[in-house]
DNA sequence: CGACAATATGCCTTGACAGGTATATGCCAG
DNA sequence: CTGGCATATACCTGTCAAGGCATATTGTCG
């Protein structure tokens, strides 16, 4: 019952690692555990919840079940996703800009006092 | 000093619609507390974390805080997707095949029955 | 049928976080 | 300086989700 909305989802890192992981291919859950170091149960619930929020599907064979990715969700994010690549598009300044004070400095985020 | 992933952030509801506000033009705090019908504290509160994670950022105006989008978080958001988009441009089939399905039923919830 | 492999689920504890309310800080005008 | 507006922060509380562990479920094979 969670319906929970794909960014909820997507929070959890070992769930993200998972789905880039299928991106290669499909995969046993066995297969998942011992390339992500997961312990068995963990990679079974998150599983559970991918499936839930349509991120993944899985068929059967044999006594494994086999995992893969679905459109859904992430076509979502997607999605939500355009109007701000629309803005930067726009804004096509603002983001040279930050992209330059991003590649001079590095080191922690100071915040530059811009006063008009 | 959360310093969450760009999706953690995400997954709060209301800060995806701060974020979306954004988009138009940037605003001042009570303007995103009037639009949004959030009392003024969570809305300080949202946008304390959406600085922080680097996905806003403010000035100054009076007694003002004004707050406009930045790039950085979305983009990493946008970069980590792009596997995933190249996945379903090869897999355009199963892309395909989901399409269809979504179109043909359009209940309330999809939930998918026993995979058994 | 029994033993075993692969996976799923239940329970419990713990930590993080959002909401709410109260209060502090900063800034302006008179 | 005083009061008032705009915004930020502190504190408390309930909720909910992840991790760990034990156990159930399902399928395979001899």
């Amino acid at each position: 019952m969670s319906m929970e909305s794909a960014f909820a989802v997507l929070a959890e890192p070992n769930r993200r690692a998972i789905l880039t992981l299928l991106v290669s291919s499909e995969q046993s859950v066995g297969e998942i555990e011992r390339r992500l170091r997961l312990p068995q149960p963990a990679v079974s619930k998150h599983l559970r919840i991918l499936k839930d929020a349509g991120f993944v599907e899985s068929t059967v064979d044999a006594q494994r079940r086999v995992y893969r990715l679905t459109p859904e969700p992430l076509l979502e994010v997607d999605t939500w996703l355009a109007p701000f690549r629309e803005y930067w598009s726009r804004h096509f300044d603002a983001l040279a800009r930050h992209l330059d004070r991003m590649q001079s400095s590095t080191p922690a985020k100071k915040k530059r006092g811009r006063t008009k």
